[in-house]
DNA sequence: TGCAGCCGAATGAACATTCAATAGACAGAA
DNA sequence: TTCTGTCTATTGAATGTTCATTCGGCTGCA
């Protein structure tokens, strides 16, 4: 993984902020540019258009998602335990990277999003799918698919994230151990 | 409620198909009025700007959900017939209105949502909570915020028919019948 | 005759992208 | 060390395109 080039770090930056703010339109190339700091002719020096510093950006951003799924995943805890980890340790990322959530919201709902119909090659849900898979085949989930499994706990840590972030609905202590223990309650073998 | 006149109709209908497949952006008045079967200017004769039009579509498109919770709210089954008839009820509007699926979720998603903070003086919310308060109150479900159980339900609803509707995956038979009971099995009083 | 509904070419603004010009970094030659 | 040439990185004004919106005029109905 080499390291991102500074202005090219900042201009990604500034999409995700922009994004996040004002969505896909509303966010010209010239604001980009601006709030990152460079002039409009720098950010082609890095990508040949918006549709490939959206496109790069998403991958930037997949990565790091993808990590934290590893890092939860690959312990050798308890399963339950891991699972509520890799709810924590998603829940947390996307809390503290609020417009990386917002992002990927808007992005994967719309036309930039040309993997629509590749969800089992993509490899933060290939993780995501095994975590399940291997729960179900250690009997502690239900019998259900676990791509299935897999994009309802996706789902509802979003959800929850959501719920935070607009600020609509403040989160008392316990409801963040309420919320996974639901989703573990409804998919755990009973 | 007032009949829409034929044209304002097919004007909705048509931005509803193009939002879903391009986005907001992406989306210019010209192929809206195209695609609708009138000239640019016909849409000016009803909606003062795309912004209104995008506006009240919102509503419009609201107003349809909405009768579906209430519909299955106010019957005098056991509650937990009425939960999994409210989560078919929005399952099957959903998908069969896949394209008022992806504008509201893009729209909420967007800058042209400014309802974002008014969470609990939108009606569909407002219903969709009082009918966990019951379930609360009725000692049916775990002695967590409606809200959260409210919000949660409905994305659970959601990311089901997405998974339907990007055809990345085929839910069986089976399926749709365990997925409420995810849903049912973590949310009940154990 | 008047009027509401409708048309679509014309207008101007916003935007993505280009490009000629400048600045700086570095290598080799004197 | 200094000079020279060749890179790459950066700039921002200029360009051409796309788009929302306007408006003068047409149509058919009362």
């Amino acid at each position: 993984m080499e390291p991102i080039a500074d202005k090219k770090k900042a201009i990604f930056e500034s999409t995700l902020e922009l994004v996040k703010e004002k969505g896909f339109h509303g966010t010209p190339m010239s604001l980009v540019a601006k709030r990152a700091g460079v002039a409009a002719g720098t950010i082609y020096h890095y990508f040949e258009s918006k549709e490939e510093l959206i496109q790069e950006l998403y991958q930037y951003i997949k990565r790091q998602v993808i990590e934290v799924v590893q890092r939860e995943d690959a312990t050798d805890k308890p399963y339950r335990q891991c699972f509520f980890n890799l709810w924590y340790g998603l829940y947390h990322y996307y809390r503290h990277n609020a417009n990386v959530l917002m992002f990927f919201e808007q992005f994967v709902t719309s036309p930039y999003n040309i993997y629509k119909d590749e969800l089992g090659k993509d490899e933060f849900f290939r993780l995501l799918f095994g975590f399940f898979e291997r729960g179900i085949a250690e009997g502690h989930l239900k019998q259900v698919s676990p791509k299935i499994m897999g994009t309802l706990a996706h789902s509802n840590v979003i959800a929850t994230v959501k719920i935070q972030a607009s600020g609509r609905l403040d989160l008392q202590e316990g409801d963040l151990e309420e919320i996974p223990r639901i989703l573990w309650d409804g998919m755990r073998k009973q």
